[in-house]
DNA sequence: TGATCCTGCTGATTCGATTCAGCATGTGGT
DNA sequence: ACCACATGCTGAATCGAATCAGCAGGATCA
């Protein structure tokens, strides 16, 4: 543990012959308000070198009471690559920057999210970004309210602060536009839950962009397989649409899951992706990649989001509250049966 | 922006009616070696709760040099979630521990790598913790190398620094005895890459454990069907096996993406899992318990490693360089045909 | 020759907590 | 009545950088 001693600012000036002060203003880019003669500057900037002076941000921040970090608070309960691909765009935002990252992971529990906050802000973080693994409406804490704060994949309706999001019914229609790039002929339904509970915003987004681009194609949408979202209850609700005799020759399932669960029944029944029925589907997760064939899906584009977070948050320019919706590129596979 | 004016130690002095340095000594729990009288302790930490008083970490930093931060820098490249739940794990052990986690991805870019290190010594982290996605063998970079860092999946032959790791052989042991549960009447093959190259460490131990474990039960490995730990190629490796006449009674698959491409050959080949085929597999991802059937796999506890990376790092017990394996838990699915 | 201005720098203070060294009291011993 | 000692607290310095106010010294002008 023998760390070199690191060199302190006075180690500069005196290398260079000038005060801490002369050497402050000419770190600090002030040489032109300051009126440094270039050749002190230079010798300044030399000795910092030799020295390879690095500041100490205790010490700064002790001063300026800002930090260079941002602070990321989610619920992320482990598992899903949301967290990580977040943090990577994040992470990425906050490096151009110059400000690192400190995590601090909720759990869902408003207890421990309280405490996290808390912790956060005693260390003066610069912002805090609040993100949640589902699109949903939610609360902020209440200390939270007066800081820099950028929503991630949420919206507080009540205090209006910044948030970003996925362009969710832009997604909807990318989806549809997607399936009709292909041959369908035949009816076109939606697999997946989309009863306004538990208050996540994506479904009925969705299924309002969905709507709206089969109107505008002339086609309609034959019906919704309603089911939560996932795996297993995706399977049980298309094998029964199929048991009771549905026939569909286009599936847009609301999320990745959902389509392994579709992929499923379809198989149990002998029926071919995408030759008797074409599938697209929303998340762009690796898993989509991982079936046969291929899954064509409106991907979420977490890392821009975490990018996109970071950069308003630390955006000086102080621009009102604003809800930036983040476009959703399409991971393409070969779920869709091409046009002759 | 209007954040109240947060009390600081003297404030809290002036209210008990103290000085500084022994409100100092009380909030620090130095009441007993420096012989503060009883009434004196609870006026200030009468006023300290009364002023919601919050150290200044900046200041506490410059004085003492430790920051309560851990630094972890990792090549996650975004996606899988090992990312996610090894910061959960980390993250949660440093709460414990009244830490922050500070993040940094390197992407596997040496050059990105050594600033993130930089950029964390320089604002002194207690310790950092440097992971790799997949156990392998690395070269840290030098400035790490006098600094407190444990190795998180990943081992540095040359310098002997203490790492944390799944034990990935006991693993191997794990699934034959899983597999071995149930009923196998018939060869047993190993499916997934063995090459050594790479630098993955994981592959050779677990078919060590695999080799052992089926020995002493009398019974032994038929092949391995070599491939990259991914979906297509496992699917390929077996669909061919099955094409030329292969036959298996029970799998052992090197990871969930690997049992799912596993999965696909034998749905093609019109064969049941686990009727015809019984599998296991290593990971315990997300990914094993929406396979159908529900693939029983051998997990890789992140969490665990995450935290028990942070509770070494944080150790003050300065036990030399250790390397620590992690038990791997099994995530049971019905993938292995039951014993009658 | 002196008043004025510009140039180029520096001293001293501040941020908030930690910590060493030491200073008043009061108590006990002789 | 005087010294020794324990008790209970405090003053001042320190960590490293930022910053305000201001000071020499030379040039310029009347």
């Amino acid at each position: 543990m023998a760390t070199v001693r690191k060199s302190t600012l006075s180690d500069v000036a005196r290398r260079a012959g000038v005060s801490a002060t002369t050497a402050s203003y000419i770190l600090n880019g002030r040489s032109a308000q300051m009126r440094i003669a270039p050749a002190t500057q230079d010798r300044v900037l030399k000795a910092a070198a030799d020295l390879r002076y690095r500041p100490n941000p205790s010490a700064r921040s002790l001063r300026t009471s800002t930090t260079r970090t941002v602070g990321v608070i989610s619920d992320l309960v482990a598992g899903g690559s949301f967290a990580s691909q977040m943090l990577t765009g994040a992470s990425a935002a906050a490096r151009m920057l110059a400000h690192l990252i400190v995590i601090g992971e909720s759990q869902g529990d408003p207890q421990l999210e309280a405490l996290l906050v808390e912790e956060m802000l005693d260390r003066h973080v610069d912002g805090i970004i609040y993100a949640t693994l589902a699109t949903s409406e939610v609360s902020v804490p209440r200390p939270l309210r007066q800081q820099r704060v950028v929503l991630l994949n949420c919206v507080d309706r009540a205090t209006q602060l910044p948030a970003v999001l996925p362009d969710e019914y832009e997604g909807g229609r990318t989806a549809v536009a997607e399936l009709l790039a292909g041959e369908v002929p035949g009816e076109i339904h939606v697999v997946g839950e989309m009863s306004s509970e538990g208050g996540s915003l994506a479904g009925p987004l969705r299924l309002d962009g969905i709507r709206d681009a089969l109107r505008e194609a002339g086609r309609d949408l034959a019906g919704v397989l309603s089911c939560p979202w996932d795996v297993a209850p995706a399977f049980d609700v298309v094998d029964g649409f199929l048991r009771d005799g549905g026939r569909a020759a286009g599936l847009v399932c609301l999320n990745d899951r959902v389509a392994l669960g579709t992929f499923q029944a379809l198989a149990e029944h002998g029926l071919v992706v995408p030759d008797d029925v074409s599938v697209v589907s929303f998340d762009g997760s690796e898993l989509a990649g991982w079936l046969r064939p291929r899954l064509t899906s409106v991907a979420i584009p977490y890392a821009d989001l975490g990018a996109r977070a970071v950069e308003m948050l630390l955006d000086t320019k102080e621009q009102g509250p604003s809800v930036v919706r983040v476009p959703m590129p399409v991971a393409r596979g070969t779920s869709v049966l091409r046009a002759r």
